[in-house]
DNA sequence: ACATTATACATAGTGGAACACAGTATGTCA
DNA sequence: TGACATACTGTGTTCCACTATGTATAATGT
């Protein structure tokens, strides 16, 4: 089945989120979190994300240096917890005042 | 010269202000404007983009079917006009409301 | 004991999109 | 005439979300 272009607001409304959810994922990593119990945490705050597209955001922020992970192995599954590091922290208040910089214009603009 | 990577900041702003883009640009086209008008009133107001964004933007967004355009010749160089159609408008109303809801969730997430 | 489901992480492939850079052409002004 | 602003177009690179699929372990049911 091919994507099919009937409504592009679907396709617009995933552009939307797209950067969001690099600061949605950051701000939650204030505390360590592994995968897929960070992806449960968002759906059910509203900011559903798929796996395919969680974890390479993963290891795309840590490849940058952004978060710091670690294996653990408790109950269940070995699971990978990742972490904000101190460049990562830093990097979230920054990308939080642009969030909010850019709600600011953005409600310039619509209205 | 190579992207660098040693600020993932300036990326990830981009990446946050990319959706967000179209939305400010729809917005825009509720009175017809050409695309070097478009961007000057974009950037005073806050939301610069280049024009090898917003030109592609402008042909996609009316490739979708969202919006007309027309050449007109005044005094100066041929200008295009864009502008919303009925469709592009249903679209902004409800890209609208998807921010809206975004910036609701992000408030939650992010506090 | 075996099958099924849930949990948990990973990656290859595809396509869309922003940007840097370059190019084309017209208008204005000294 | 030369310099600069205006206005749009095209090419190549890079990044990234998503789909689909694979691997493996743990929990549950029968």
């Amino acid at each position: 089945m091919v994507r099919t272009n009937e409504s592009s607001a679907s396709t617009l409304d995933t552009e939307l989120r797209r950067g969001a959810l690099v600061l949605a994922v950051l701000s939650h990593l204030r505390t360590a979190q592994y995968g897929y119990s960070l992806r449960q945490a968002l759906t059910e705050q509203g900011m559903p994300i798929e796996e395919g597209t969680l974890y390479p955001l993963l290891r795309r922020l840590e490849a940058q240096g952004l978060l710091a992970s670690d294996w653990r192995i408790e109950d269940g599954p070995p699971r990978r917890y990742y972490k904000l590091n101190s460049k990562g922290t830093r990097l979230l208040a920054d990308l939080t005042a642009n969030w909010q910089a850019l709600v600011v214009t953005m409600n310039r603009l619509l209205k």
